[in-house]
DNA sequence: ATGGTCGGCAACCGA
């Protein structure tokens, strides 16, 4: 089984990428992110051409999540039980037995914010969340743009950048509470070299060329899930198309 | 050199 994370920047623009990077790479599952379309504008004629099924929530110009799935989908609930529900931020399914989660997370804007703060609070309130509906003992995967990157390895520049949203103590610390109720971050186990990331900002010049990026972008599972992955690696090649997103694909491979 | 990117969507906001 193989299963994919891409944070699309509008689905809409990225839709030739979408489809062909489907095609190419034939994943079980991919989870989007970044769709930036209303659920009445979904390109829902471009996929049903395709072998897979979908599921999404989205809201007009901001965020937006689906889920493509070769196989068929159940269970499927958006947002958080309490408000704000943040639908287009998370979208959770069932598919072959494993619970997906697709999330979202807030980026922060800046450390003195108020949207930095509800961040930190939307890390607490998804750890509720998979408290209330799974065991960790249970088959799930949490993926998507978490907006963290985890360790110095996984910045371009961590003395300098440590404090920014994406890379902040406080921001570790949150992480590090989802992932300890049974998460095991399925790349990290199967790649420790340093530089490996998931996006580079469009703002900064020749950010791509010069591999000045972030790990932002993963696919963390639960203990009995992860022993079963045999790979997870990230995809460059959509740089290389004409409209590249500042994201790249994340895929994990198990058995 | 007083700049430099995208996408959505129609003036700026968010990343």
């Amino acid at each position: 089984m193989k299963v994919a994370s891409f944070n699309v920047n509008s689905l809409r623009a990225r839709l030739p990428i979408v489809l062909a990077w489907l095609a190419e790479y034939q994943p079980n599952i991919l989870c989007v992110q970044e769709t930036k379309v209303q659920d009445d504008d979904f390109p829902i004629e471009a996929f049903d051409e395709t072998e897979y099924r979908y599921v999404f929530k989205g809201q007009k110009s901001y965020n937006g999540v689906a889920i493509f799935s070769r196989s068929e989908i159940t269970n499927v609930k958006s947002g958080f039980d309490d408000e704000p529900k943040d639908e287009a931020r998370l979208i959770k399914a069932e598919i072959n037995g494993v619970n997906i989660v697709n999330t979202y997370i807030p980026q922060g804007y800046l450390p003195d914010s108020q949207k930095f703060a509800y961040k930190l609070n939307w890390f607490g309130r998804l750890l509720a969340f998979f408290e209330k509906n799974f065991k960790p003992t249970d088959p799930v995967l949490w993926v998507g743009d978490l907006n963290v990157a985890p360790q110095p390895i996984d910045v371009y520049d961590p003395v300098n950048l440590l404090g920014h949203v994406c890379f902040h103590p406080e921001v570790h610390k949150a992480l590090e509470n989802v992932v300890q109720w049974g998460f095991v971050d399925v790349f990290r186990m199967h790649c420790k070299e340093a530089g490996q990331y998931t996006f580079w900002d469009y703002r900064l010049r020749n950010s791509f060329q010069c591999n000045l990026g972030w790990r932002l972008d993963h696919i963390m599972a639960t203990r009995s899930l992860a022993e079963k992955s045999t790979d997870c690696y990230i995809d460059k090649q959509p740089r290389l198309a004409e409209r590249p997103s500042d994201h790249t694909p994340i895929i994990a491979e198990f058995e």
